[in-house]
DNA sequence: CAGTGGTCTAGACCACCGT
DNA sequence: CGGTGGTCTAGACCACTGC
């Protein structure tokens, strides 16, 4: 008891904090995998020897951030990312009457990069490091929509760069399922940039057209950067929506 | 009670819900105005004659809405658009480097125009109501960044068209302050398209050059549209950022 | 019908704020 | 120090789900 303050961070979470955490843990852990169950309140609040309204504020909280979703009269559920709903959580393109489009893909090369310096360091990784690039081009009722690369930390993703031999077109969720790396957010950056080379032959346009650029980046729950894209849309019959 | 089912919503609202509502319509009609503190939990739910932490759920409800703001130890107080961090919640432009922007604003004309059919819809007016129509450009460090519109219903917001002599930087400060519409949150659809005419020759760029076309609808607390705002941002030197 | 989460209550103690 | 919101507890009843 000599310390009279300036206590280094005792670490002091509130227990509901705490209780959040520790069922984070055994979500990521996979012992609660995607989709399954979790007990009912009751027997969670006896399990971990707290009050129902305590574990209670846990679960709304991770609710709240999307990682469960409660239903009355059926459970807490760990939120899969297999439905369509969760799919186009980050795909924000639509036609500009509103409905929502069902691209699909077609991958042009997979390749082992050196990454660039403003791109590994969005991924979080050394100047300099290997990453694997995927370039494909999404198409909607045969119209190709956009041009990306997708790059990845080639020590974490390295079976990409050749398995599966065909990429399902939701990569987000295999991920999830084969690396154990669930994308929990994204940031985005756009701007409106010229179309050359190969993107604009393969989007069909003329050199020089306008195309939204994103570039974005994909992270987990802690926030730690899984996936770079940087993607090339053409909106002369789309666009891309966004509200706060 | 003829009717077996199929009742019209009988507003069978929860008690915490009907509590928010209540107090929300305090919030606007202007008793309980930007920057002031409610009274305390206690006082509040003894005047509605509820449990405290029903109140409480009420209160949480709002501050995670940003209707108000919370702080232990000092009080609930009514969240105001006239802070820099709320001024600049619907402005996403930021520089590369992840720096703000201090954009001015330079008007360029005011005027009472007929709004097209998609304009007016977008405001959820009748086809061919008066619009108040604002067009402005908006520098940074000397240097034009975007050309916009504004459209407003001109029922509501004549007095835009003449007064005040000088129309303010942040225009929903102004739309609080003098109509009492809030925008709480705003809807964008975002494109890529070429510069022209006017909108080229105020931006210094050249006709053709790519410009992100930006439409925002900004809305009230109860989702009605309060003003469209069409914009050309000139992302050679800025980029516009989104998380989710 | 039993079991789940949703709502509501009532009260205790703690951490923070300003005086 | 008094007053605020933050945390935590304990228990009651309701509404929904699926069998």
């Amino acid at each position: 008891m000599s310390n009279s303050e300036h206590a280094p961070r005792p670490v002091a979470q509130p227990l509901h904090r705490q209780l959040r955490d520790l069922m984070m843990a055994r979500i990521d852990a996979g012992e609660w995998s995607p989709g399954t169950y979790l007990p009912p309140e009751t027997r969670l609040a006896e399990e971990y020897g707290v009050a129902v309204g305590t574990l209670r504020k846990a679960l709304l909280d991770m609710a709240a951030e999307g990682v469960v979703v409660r239903r009355q009269g059926k459970g807490t559920v760990v939120a899969s990312h297999d439905s369509d709903a969760v799919l186009f959580r980050f795909f924000n393109l639509r036609r500009p009457d509103g409905s929502t489009l069902r691209p699909e893909s077609r991958v042009l090369s997979r390749a082992r990069v050196r990454g660039s310096a403003e791109d590994t360091a969005a991924l979080g990784l050394a100047d300099g490091a290997e990453l694997v690039c995927i370039t494909r081009v999404r198409e909607a009722e045969g119209a190709p929509i956009l041009y990306e690369h997708i790059l990845l930390d080639a020590a974490r993703f390295s079976a990409l760069e050749t398995q599966p031999e065909i990429l399902p077109n939701t990569l987000y969720q295999l991920y999830q399922l084969d690396m154990g790396a669930t994308v929990h957010r994204a940031q985005e950056a756009l701007r409106a940039v010229q179309a050359k080379g190969e993107c604009a032959r393969e989007l069909g346009v003329a050199e020089g057209a306008p195309l939204l650029h994103i570039r974005r980046v994909a992270l987990d729950y802690g926030g730690a950067p899984i996936e770079l894209r940087v993607s090339w849309v053409n909106t002369q019959s789309l666009q891309y929506e966004t509200g706060v």
